[in-house]
DNA sequence: ACCACAGTATGGTCTGACCATATCAGGGAG
DNA sequence: CTCCCTGATATGGTCAGACCATACTGTGGT
């Protein structure tokens, strides 16, 4: 083991040094979503690569929610930067829910604190509730569980929409997208869902009145309701 | 234009079958961290399909902090299950903030909810607050201003880590990583330190005591103290 | 018992080819 | 002139095969 100014040739793998190359490139030249990338092809020759470099970084990049590949031709077609954490986190939740290496209840709680926060925002902000009120009539006319759970998810989202944060927005429909078959197994077993429509007017009206405090009891109310059920085992 | 009995010949993408097929067996076979997932070669010629949609799979799970990739031979060589979304994460925010779709102060504000949820977690839990103050000691060593928010950093990883749930603290760890160059400035900036040093000591005695309210409250205030800082143009 | 060295399985990269798709550019029919 | 058909073309998606660097494994010699 000699001194200790040994270098490695190489430490970074091609791919990553391609996603830095673009991650420079849409700092520097300020690209935003919408805009496109080079064509692969044409990337690969550009930075000296091969194309299977250029397709893993691409496919990282997809995979984070930051560019989405068309194919074709003309200008839609290639690499277009987009703007989507959401199905990123769906993917990273779901993933490792999976593995085990996240419990439910981890889930759960995290889901629990930032709707409180965001019904409370949104009181507070005064937000538009239409898009509440049209989720909370489509739950009326639920004929299944699953559709039950398809307007009760757009609900609580329309509220993590409301708070105005669109960090919270996407970690919230993460949340509910991987808990999509949970929610749909606790509402066949409470059966009545009368309760929890009383729990979604509740929270509705208090951020139409703009009452934060308010907001955040009936979420955090309407969740201890709904606790139960998504965990019948415990008490 | 025929009958509507068409039918794609292919509508995902051959890595994308691959990426189903792995999560197939990990949920199947109940593979956890640490086990291996088959070579790539292998792989491919189980899935009858090219080494090179394999390793675009692969790339995948990698980036949402699903595997490890280690080249060699050997018990350790090989993709290897993991569980690490903090990388995942900390990769997303950045991208999407260099992308300007997200806004520091919806990442800030992120932080602040998960912060005092968590602070109030650790007290009602009474967790143990030994890495707390060793990040307080290390921040009151600290020479520079990276240096201090290194270890700020662990002060506020450690209440997340206290709070038990392992998504939070993922979260804040990546909140945290994304925000660095931020925090380092704004510390800078600030100068006297001695403030934020007494509402660390405020946080941490009221987690100690099991106080939960006063926990969330203090970690509330700190960081309205920090806030002026963060952001010195708005008031 | 120890060590040096060839063997080998692994991921990482490159090349070149072919396919499917979607647009584009012309040319012909009306 | 307009409309539609058709071939050209650019794009991502996939494949096959090769080579390299790495790190363990086993073997044979000391």
């Amino acid at each position: 083991m000699g001194g200790g100014d040994w270098r490695p040739v190489k430490r970074t793998r091609t791919f990553e040094d391609v996603l830095a190359q673009i991650e420079r490139r849409i700092a520097e030249d300020g690209l935003t979503a919408g805009d496109r990338l080079p064509a692969e092809r044409q990337l690969a020759e550009q930075l000296g690569v091969s194309r299977s470099s250029v397709r893993e970084a691409m496919r990282v990049l997809e995979t984070l929610g930051v560019v989405s590949s068309q194919v074709g031709r003309g200008p839609d077609a290639g690499a277009v930067l987009i703007s989507r954490p959401d199905s990123a986190l769906t993917d990273l939740l779901r993933l490792h829910l999976g593995l085990a290496s996240l419990e439910p209840r981890e889930v759960i709680d995290t889901r629990h604190m930032i709707e409180q926060w965001a019904a409370s925002r949104a009181a507070a902000a005064r937000a538009d509730t239409s898009a509440l009120a049209a989720a909370l009539a489509g739950m009326d006319g639920a004929r299944t569980a699953e559709e039950f759970v398809e307007h009760d998810t757009a609900f609580h989202c329309a509220i993590a929409d409301a708070s105005g944060n669109r960090l919270i927005a996407a970690i919230m429909r993460s949340l509910r997208d991987s808990m999509r078959r949970y929610a749909v197994e606790a509402v066949e077993r409470l059966g009545d869902t009368s309760i929890l429509r009383a729990d979604h007017v509740r929270i509705l009206e208090a951020i139409d009145r703009g009452e934060a405090d308010e907001a955040a009891r009936a979420t955090s109310e309407h969740l201890a309701h709904a606790y139960p059920a998504l965990f019948p085992g415990e008490h």
